[in-house]
DNA sequence: TCTTAGCGGATTTTT
DNA sequence: TCCGCTAAGA
């Protein structure tokens, strides 16, 4: 078990040595430093309260971390210093957000000259880890599959149905969203009934217990069920905890403002036994209240322990002065925080740069303008990332890179295993492991298609329903299914090839996925397809066989079954490759907790960032978009820029675009703005008159309180910007007409000011 | 049972 | 723009 969780690490290890390294020697930390055997040595080079918090190893400890304050070094010099002098290291805990990040924590805790058996992973993978452990007792078999989004939407689809809810009054999105929410707050469907009053809410409880009925059915369990099932473990079973929480005696929990309310449940019984609990995160870049994170854990960390020692770092030790003024600047503007000041004794650096641009093609080309000047002055293009609020605006550009011949890379892990190809071939892996995966098996049965339809899959369901067998075991004895007509010799010869395959588990991970490719045929029908020019199925299914075989290298014992643990359980960042020198895409959500000297964030306009779904009026969720910008920002180090677009095409249709009030929000003093909007437009847009300095802020640059005069209406204050339908509108306080609201399109408004 | 055309709806962020 | 779903035809 515990391989899988060693592979990301190794795999990352080998990867990105080089650039680590380099980064390890700037920060003291280099793994070549063989002389760091005491624990004083553990305390070189660091400030007073990096220090404190690395030196202390009993009891309660909460460490704020501002951003770029080091944080990482802290908490992986406290794990080997406590590895070293007070404890084995298997009886140390880390839990990090990514896989990428424990495995540099794992790789520079190494480094540190300490023993391996560590357990450093996500919540996630640990409690997968635990269940395959532990999960008897609970009643989940140890072959469980973990069910992803995707799987997880179709099971919500297929409970929505057999509770006759139709799709409309219950979008399966949304209603998958509420069993997350539920899960994550640890309400199981009864719990849920319980509380739920409206036909709304009660209809939820149903369709949440026939979903949650499914998945049991298929010995499945999806991402929520990972922490939900271990926090009611080891809660309900005290012997479990017990023996949990003796086993970790010291536990450290990095990014703790986004751990919720599962995740909370798990830390806090774990430590129940030695209280070594150490949480470090900071407030201020808490960014996943959507999925129930909740802040509360980390701002009433000191009333749950109340011997806790507190250590806060506000030394910035990344960026420039200008970037981190900026930022902080920014982040001022929430009132629902904690106060901190961040400071840096470096310089000021360069101004952060603000552009408004014509279009998105235009912000793209000068992006890519950009980057081009820096690598022509010596740059590494794996110094750079671009950084964007949804997924959909990296397209524009990847198209101005590819067009500039600059190597780039996105960080979209998720989306290869999320490839139609790459799921018909886990499909069949997962039937392998686990039988009962109905899902799997549907997929499987008719992939690449052999006659084998809807309803042929009725009538072995209806056979399985009506002898209390599984849909797989129906297909085993298919020959006794009289319903079945000619598709009868079809499943036969199925399942005798699920019956070959089945037959190999011990064998090599990579022979397994070999052996499904040729046998199931899967390979020829590829084959026979022909390949795009780029995306070829058959390449991507390639790459999942060496995927495989570097797996079988890496870990002889590793198992079929830990492998597609391994598969299910990888997001986005970690498939990212720091050795390629690519400038790196990625969203603000996958940014955290990275750094890189050159930083583009687009599309910082009204509707993205904040994006249009948070209800401007919740100052909450306005608040948590600004912590994102302020993540965004802070994770640059030299060079910031930020840009705009006053047209931005979104879904095949133009549409006016506004400066981001987040830009409003910047202090003047740290700023250099630049315009790239062709005359042309200036003269023939709807949008009134402009200021006359070229580099004025710029034309769209309506921002709340923003001081405005109308032909109409006369002089009045912007109050915000809302979307409705297709188009966005301006809402003004008027001092003679009161508040009126306007499609920004059709106004013609001034700025004064 | 499979293929295709046409339509409508959708998009936040992720383990 | 794009994707997935549906309905109709082969």
């Amino acid at each position: 078990m515990r391989q899988s969780l060693d592979l990301t690490t190794l795999r990352l290890r080998r990867r990105n040595s080089t650039q680590r390294e380099r980064r390890a020697s700037q920060t003291g930390d280099s793994p070549h430093n063989g002389s760091m055997t005491t624990s004083s040595d553990l305390l070189r080079g660091l400030t007073a309260p990096q220090a404190e918090a690395v030196g202390h190893t009993e009891g309660p400890l909460l460490v704020l971390a501002g951003a770029g304050s080091g944080k990482t070094r802290v908490i992986t010099r406290r794990a080997a210093n406590i590895a070293r002098t007070v404890a084995r290291p298997d009886q140390v805990l880390a839990i990090t957000f990514t896989n990428k990040a424990a495995g540099e924590m794992r790789e520079r805790i190494d480094a540190l000259g300490v023993g391996r058996g560590m357990w450093v992973c996500t919540f996630h993978s640990m409690c997968a880890r635990l269940l395959r452990e532990y999960g008897e007792t609970i009643g989940l078999g140890h072959n469980f599959t973990i069910f992803d989004q995707a799987d997880s939407r179709a099971l919500v689809k297929r409970a929505l149905a057999q509770c006759d809810l139709s799709a409309d009054h219950f979008p399966p999105a949304r209603t998958q969203e509420r069993i997350s929410q539920a899960k994550s707050r640890l309400q199981r469907p009864a719990d849920f009934l319980e509380i739920a009053f409206d036909f709304f809410n009660k209809s939820i409880a149903r369709v949440y217990q026939a979903y949650q009925d499914l998945l049991t059915e298929q010995n499945g369990c999806d991402f929520d069920d990972l922490l939900m099932r271990v926090a009611r473990m080891v809660n309900e079973y005290p012997k479990v905890r017990d023996e949990l929480s003796e086993r970790f005696r010291y536990i450290l929990i990095d990014e703790y403002q986004d751990t919720n309310h599962a995740q909370y449940t798990i830390a806090s019984c774990l430590a129940r036994a030695h209280r070594n609990l150490c949480a470090t995160g900071d407030p201020d870049q808490s960014i996943y209240a959507w999925r129930g994170a909740d802040m509360k854990n980390i701002l009433e960390f000191e009333s749950d322990y109340t011997d806790a020692t507190v250590v806060r770092l506000e030394q910035n030790f990344r960026s420039t002065g200008a970037i981190l003024s900026a930022a902080s600047e920014l982040i001022s503007r929430n009132d629902f925080r904690k106060h901190k000041k961040l400071w840096t004794d470096g310089d000021r650096g360069a101004s952060v740069r603000v552009w408004t641009c014509e279009d998105q093609t235009i912000e793209a080309k000068q992006i890519a303008e950009d980057i081009q000047a820096y690598l022509t002055e010596g740059g590494n293009p794996g110094d750079i990332s671009v950084f964007y609020r949804v997924n959909a605006l990296s397209r524009v550009v990847e198209d101005a890179l590819r067009a500039a011949r600059i190597p780039y890379q996105i960080a979209r892990g998720v989306e290869f295993y999320n490839r139609k190809e790459i799921r018909d071939v886990l499909s069949y892996l997962r039937l392998i492991v686990n039988p009962s995966d109905e899902t799997a098996l549907v997929r499987a049965i008719n992939t690449p298609t052999r006659g084998i339809g809807k309803v042929s899959l009725d009538r072995l369901k209806a056979y399985a329903v009506a002898n209390g067998i599984t849909m797989f075991e129906a297909v085993q004895r298919c020959s006794e299914i009289d319903t079945l007509k000619t598709a009868k010799k079809k499943v036969e010869s199925f399942s005798e090839l699920m019956a070959k395959l089945s037959a190999m588990p011990d064998a090599p991970v990579r022979a397994i996925v070999s052996a499904v490719l040729s046998q199931s045929g899967i390979e020829k029908s590829l084959s026979a397809a022909g390949g795009l020019e780029d995306n070829d199925p058959l390449e991507n299914v390639n790459e999942l066989v060496s995927a495989a075989q570097q797996y079988d290298k890496e870990f002889p014992e590793g198992s079929l079954i830990d492998w597609l643990q391994m598969t299910s359980l990888v997001n986005d960042v970690d498939r990212i490759d720091e050795t390629t020198g690519a400038v790196t895409l990625m969203t603000l959500h996958a940014a955290k907790g990275l750094e890189f000297p050159v930083v583009y964030m687009v599309g910082l306009e009204e509707g993205l960032l904040p994006h249009a779904r948070v209800q401007l009026a919740e100052q909450e969720e306005l608040e948590e978009e600004r912590r994102l910008a302020f993540v965004g920002m802070t994770r640059a180090m030299h060079r910031l820029t930020l840009t705009h677009a006053l047209y931005r095409m979104v879904r095949g249709i133009t549409e006016r675009a506004v400066a981001s009030r987040f830009l409003g929000e910047l202090p003047d003093d740290e700023i250099e703005r630049a315009s790239f909007v062709e005359q042309r437009d200036r003269s023939m847009s709807h949008l009134g008159r402009y200021n006359e300095s070229e580099f004025s802020t710029s034309d769209a640059m309506y921002y709340p309180g923003c001081r405005v005069r109308h032909d109409d209406y006369g002089d009045g204050e912007v109050i915000g910007i809302e979307s409705r339908l297709r188009s966005q509108y301006i809402r003004i306080y008027f001092r003679d007409h009161g508040e009126r609201s306007f499609a920004l399109e059709h106004v013609s408004l001034y700025i004064l000011d």
